[in-house]
DNA sequence: ATCATTGCAAACACTTTGCATACGC
DNA sequence: GCGTATGCAAAGTGTTTGCAATGAT
């Protein structure tokens, strides 16, 4: 499992170094869309040396690659997502909380318009996302 | 004209400072969503003596009151529209300018889920946003 | 030995806050 | 004169940068 994501990143072009498949392995096993604060709070735990500038430096670069999706919502956090599948996000305003939300249920074609044009514009990426109140903090 | 807007900011409870009624009338005449920056920019020549506090604090009374809307894509930059009715927007990755997508463009549902649920969440809010390669920046 | 990765501290950009001043009714 | 709007300066936040130290092959 651990080889699989080393693998992802090799065949990116990454070296796979501790930090970055900690990173990356992190990503992968929590869906949450952390932001780099979060997954620094996270991973210090196990390598106390970590700094915040090895956080930024290999979300940038499975960003570039493609590894990683990064999801801009609030002006002042970015969030970081290991599935790189087009979906769209729910975000509560109460509780903060950040949900995935399947093309399906958006009445969104499926294909994310990418390589294609809209209005004579060359698309290479998408995001939708809707603020509101979740399911938890209606009651 | 001028009194339209006027209008508008007293029916919404706001009291039409000068102030106030040069940042709505920058924002209803400029379609080009503004960051609060560019804003100051603007109207500074106007009034040499404004203040960028002047700015957030009257965008956030505008977007509180419903009178603009703000459109978070870049995690750096906010941009505010007078443009409240539901619409796309696409990002020029090169140039940074910012176009409107009408929502028959996006294959979308032209209403925007507004007050309705989806997956049990309640909507207060849709955006949906490109990014890419502008008409003007492809040659 | 060389090159890439990491870490620290400082710099940065945008926004918010606290408080004093000025304005309008 | 009183309450609100404005402005300045400082603080805050998330991110980036420069450069030195460390690590891997």
């Amino acid at each position: 499992m651990d080889n699989d994501l080393k693998d992802a990143l090799i065949k990116k072009g990454i070296s796979p170094s501790y930090h970055r498949l900690k990173i990356y392995e992190y990503l992968w096993e929590n869906r949450t869309h952390p932001t780099a604060d979060d997954i620094y709070n996270a991973i210090i735990k196990q390598i106390p040396t970590l700094s915040k500038t090895t956080i930024y430096n290999t979300l940038k670069t499975l960003g570039e690659k493609g590894l990683v999706s990064s999801i801009t919502i609030e002006d002042n956090e970015v969030r970081y997502d290991a599935d790189i599948a087009f979906h769209g996000h729910f975000k509560c305003t109460r509780c903060g909380a950040l949900y995935d939300i399947d093309p399906e249920h958006i009445m969104l074609d499926k294909k994310n318009n990418v390589g294609k044009k809209i209005l004579g514009h060359l698309v290479t990426e998408k995001q939708v996302y809707y603020k509101g109140i979740c399911k938890k903090c209606q009651h």
